[in-house]
DNA sequence: ATGTCGGCGCCCCGCCGACAA
DNA sequence: TTGTCGGCGGGGCGCCGACAT
């Protein structure tokens, strides 16, 4: 890999795909696999440190499985609530049934790290993944229905698709796309209408019926770096996999996940992980430098204000505001002290007048509607945005921790009333803290229609502000 | 249940199915789960004591993956080869999707057991279960087309669907069958045709859709005591759900099946395992008297004679002879003197000659082309129809076994030499024992095209013979 | 006994602009 | 700007017996 330490998907993971008997496969397209991911999801880079929750990894199978964790999981209490390891290596996954993408990982618990490991891990957090162009469409009974074609939205098809030639009448085109598995679909492109629409009308229902969509799923095209059409799927029925019980039981699964981390982590032995971004409550591998900020940049309190990312139906990214209103274990006898899921959040009423900042792809839609916002209440870390407030509760600077890591009398006695009394001059520095792997609960400060909305996202890409 | 001890499924099994929240659905009716299964598949009943093989467990998975066991996994030295268990509870399900029938057992290892439940075992595997009438049709090309319907076989219809009024010109009827998860298909039945013929017509292209069947996929009818016409499928695709790759890694799964019986067994405490008998090479939890006769009232060695059955294409049975030609361990390392697949058969090329005893629900088929014989490869555990041969080498009986169950240091004693100076006089009693669990590599006698088919089998139903 | 095919009737898929939101 | 609908033309689904194996 010539950029070792880049954040961006297209670096930071192979995007190659094997199956169970070690034959190489079409290799992913990373650009593709994110914008089916989602805005916010973001791949730590290959060869950085990072830290693993095993919580979060059962919580993903739990979400998976529809099922929580039953009483029957032994104890294992050599291993801790989260793991720092090296991440060897990650690649790009797409379901050939669904279409539904993920991620393997192969993690190696280090027992320690040096400053170049996490100034490797900063750095790929700072590089920006470049956005590429791409819309996202949540189809119409229409769009599905066996009457017709799909509907383009205008900007869409003047953004994505090849410039027509609108001295034809009408004006039409063959287009060609590529989804996840290299599969090649063509549709017939037309202008036409009263008043004038573009549509995508033969091949559009080959497609349709292929991939089992229906309304409420969502379609996505990008063009890659060659000008090649690409196109994706976000399936909206987000009914858990059953399948997978049939094969293990749930209580099984739990077990493995946490055995296998518990081995891993007593013979500092590598092991595999797969991610489902759209699956998964929560991101439960998390950049070292990430973490760090999360963790240490700020003093974390009752009444601190919050901001985290929610990504909006319409595959755009949107802030929310809150308060910390509780700090507490999620699992005290389990997992104590864990920092997995310990905030209590009670999110603002007046937050959903925020502006959603303009993104590339992503169609104008000034809706203030909170329940509308928040339909895809999947949560997701967000990308480093967010800015800090000068009024913000002072923390450490990368530096300073890395000093106080290299002297561990001083870390040992790292502790909160410690941390405040240090100087935050450095703040200004460091962008904002992504906590959204400790948010549990969601609280509505007003009872109204929108606590509908708010019941469901668990945790998303947080932010500490004042 | 009535009759604890029967062991047919459907008294063996609650055939209720809860799905991960605990809302009970509908009841799987077990005839047809039967039929979907597999003549040769035969559950353990509940209340009963079972041996369970964590080797078997695991090839399971590797199965379903289509992965073998990789080299991290840790070892559990705590955890035999097998473990005796009481089996609470057994529930049949089936894929809402792909309509793949499998079990969930519930088992709690035990340290000893008593005479009652080692009878109560054995009473269990003598009830046969009453054979339903059921006839089962591989689809054609034609059968799967969009050109026309499904051709009934002749008897078939007779046997099973309800007598057309032969006074009407064409004879026909409409027909409502339920599937496995109690949908309703109905389909025009007609007789028509020169030379005429059953035929199923209107109804069924949404039958062959719905299920998304193709050629080489086989349906079976039955009708249940109501004389309610139910319909089930079996695949031919035997691609294994890469699915749960995207959920738990291959390791993960295997160490979940290892730990979890480990933990069970430490504590004495429940587990859950699913048995899908359509992708596992073999049974992994066995009836305790059957385990019994398997190891005991014989004397297993090299040379001995071997009868074991296999699942015909057309869902019949067939009986195959070897020789055992190797006695050695699977995995000498991780599972020493186990007696999971440690023995090799070379197969007889004669026995490809025998007679296929006929039974209900089974098409006339007199080939005896190894070929089509054996292409439905997988192996199943049999009935308990084999003879015992007059000139076998002496066992013993089950009650010389239990005696010495209840002296402990006669049964420490029980070597295979001493086992052999034992009398073989009531043998007799003793139907032929399974050694299905312990059959490994298959060996062909003669180099032919028959090679091709022989390699595939890895176990299946099995008795020794002389 | 039953798998495949040519014939062909008619259903419904799918392309069109009209309209409205 | 774009979701839904009536209109309608034609491709293919699906019912039929012929024929072969």
């Amino acid at each position: 890999m010539k950029s070792p330490a880049a954040g961006a998907v297209g670096t930071a993971a192979t995007a190659t795909a094997t199956n169970g008997e070690g034959v190489e496969k079409k290799s992913i397209n990373p650009e593709l696999w994110q914008a089916c991911a989602g805005p916010l999801v973001n791949l730590p880079a290959a060869g950085t440190h990072v830290v693993y929750f095993p919580q979060g990894h059962s919580e993903q199978v739990a979400a998976s499985m529809k099922k929580d964790v039953d009483a029957q999981i032994p104890n294992y209490p050599n291993l801790p609530s989260k793991l720092l390891c090296l991440l060897h290596n990650v690649t790009l996954h797409a379901d050939p049934e669904t279409d539904e993408v993920y991620a393997q990982m192969t993690l190696q618990p280090v027992s320690s790290f040096d400053k170049d490991a996490l100034l490797r891990s900063d750095l790929a957090l700072k590089s920006n993944k470049p956005q590429t162009e791409f819309f996202c469409k949540t189809l119409t009974a229409s769009d599905t229905s066996t009457h017709g074609g799909f509907s383009v939205p205008r900007r869409a098809a003047e953004k994505i698709f090849p410039p027509l030639d609108f001295s034809m009448q009408p004006p039409a085109q063959e287009l060609v796309a590529r989804d996840l598995h290299d599969n090649v679909w063509t549709f017939r492109h037309i202008y036409r209408g009263q008043p004038k629409r573009h549509l995508l009308t033969t091949g559009w229902s080959l497609f349709i019926s292929g991939k089992r969509l229906f309304a409420g799923d969502s379609v996505l095209f990008i063009r890659d770096e060659k000008q090649q059409l690409l196109l994706g799927i976000r399936r909206a029925n987000r009914q858990p996999t059953n399948l997978s019980s049939s094969v293990l039981s749930s209580d099984s699964m739990h077990i493995g996940i946490l055995a296998a981390a518990a081995h891993a982590a007593a013979n500092n032995s590598p092991f595999t992980v797969f991610y489902n971004p759209r699956a998964s409550p929560s991101e439960f591998v998390i950049p070292l430098a990430k973490y760090y900020k999360a963790v240490y940049s700020n003093q974390i309190s009752l009444g601190m204000r919050f901001r985290m990312m929610f990504e909006t139906e319409e595959s755009g990214t949107r802030r929310y505001m809150g308060t910390i209103t509780g700090i507490s274990d999620l699992d005290p006898v389990r997992w104590k002290n864990s920092q997995w899921r310990n905030l209590q959040v009670g999110w603002d009423e007046s937050t959903a007048d925020l502006k959603r900042p303009r993104q590339p792809g992503m169609p104008d839609d000034d809706s203030s509607d909170l329940d509308s916002l928040l339909k895809r209440t999947m949560p997701w870390l967000g990308d480093d945005i967010c800015m800090k407030d000068p009024q913000a509760p002072p923390g450490l600077s990368l530096v300073q921790w890395m000093n106080m890591q290299q002297n561990p009398s001083l870390a040992h006695s790292m502790q909160p009333n410690y941390m405040q009394s240090l100087s935050g001059s450095v703040l200004q520095n460091l962008p904002g803290a992504d906590l959204s792997l400790s948010v549990r609960h969601v609280i509505t400060s007003n009872a109204s229609a929108k606590q509908r909305a708010v019941k469901c996202p668990k945790a998303a890409s947080a932010s500490t502000t004042a």
